[in-house]
DNA sequence: CAGCATCCTTGAAGATACTG
DNA sequence: CAGTATCTTCAAGGATGCTG
């Protein structure tokens, strides 16, 4: 690793992934191909319509995701990951597992505090 | 991958990168090893002794830097990634190359944009 | 169905002053 | 030197109602 304090780009990186629902958003569309905004919508108990539209606008705004409106009554909006969204996928990955071992190394943590 | 949004375990390890200072703090103590305080303050303007003290602590109670109080006066504190914190290192080494390709991303569809 | 417009709450972050 | 203790600001997130 060879960069200073001034080049670090991870924020660009996080930046994108930060926010309440993004990596679920993903995680979702990356799992199961196109999502009409309904259906994420029901996958992800508790999110509201203003928080959904607002997430994948700013998903959609950094070329992660795609946004296809079909012109008809009622409307109907699909999502789906972009090629280059994809790119991202190894990151969440790697954080996924990271975070699997954290999880695991807090409470042993835990369980010695108490013990 | 195979996880589900409810093992979705991405947020644990995006939880801990959040922060405005923090992938900062990471990468001094990451590429030059244990630093005082006000040597992280120093290289880090704008940031306040508040921050620096906050962003600390929550790296430190998450055991990925450690720090050791050397009871003198004036106080001498010093700060150091843990064994286990330098497992987070592929993880920022990964979002710092995509965050410098994203840029470029970015800057080529401006260029398009305005042409 | 897939939004947008408002209003409101909360917590992250910052400014500033003080201290063992 | 390495912190606390307050006060303030601001944007993320949330609740609710309306609409093409």
């Amino acid at each position: 690793m060879k960069k200073t304090p001034e080049e670090c780009r991870v924020e660009d990186a996080l930046s994108i992934l930060v926010g309440k629902w993004k990596p679920i958003i993903l995680l979702h569309l990356l799992q199961e191909g196109t999502k009409r905004f309904s259906e994420l919508k029901r996958s992800m108990p508790g999110i509201t319509q203003k928080m959904l539209t607002k997430q994948l606008r700013e998903l959609e705004d950094e070329d992660i995701i795609k946004r296809v409106v079909y012109p008809q009554v009622p409307p109907k909006v699909e999502y789906s990951i972009t090629e280059y969204g994809r790119s991202l996928e190894p990151i969440l990955e790697a954080m996924h597992e990271w975070g699997t071992k954290h999880t695991q190394h807090k409470m042993e943590k835990m369980n010695q505090n108490s013990s």
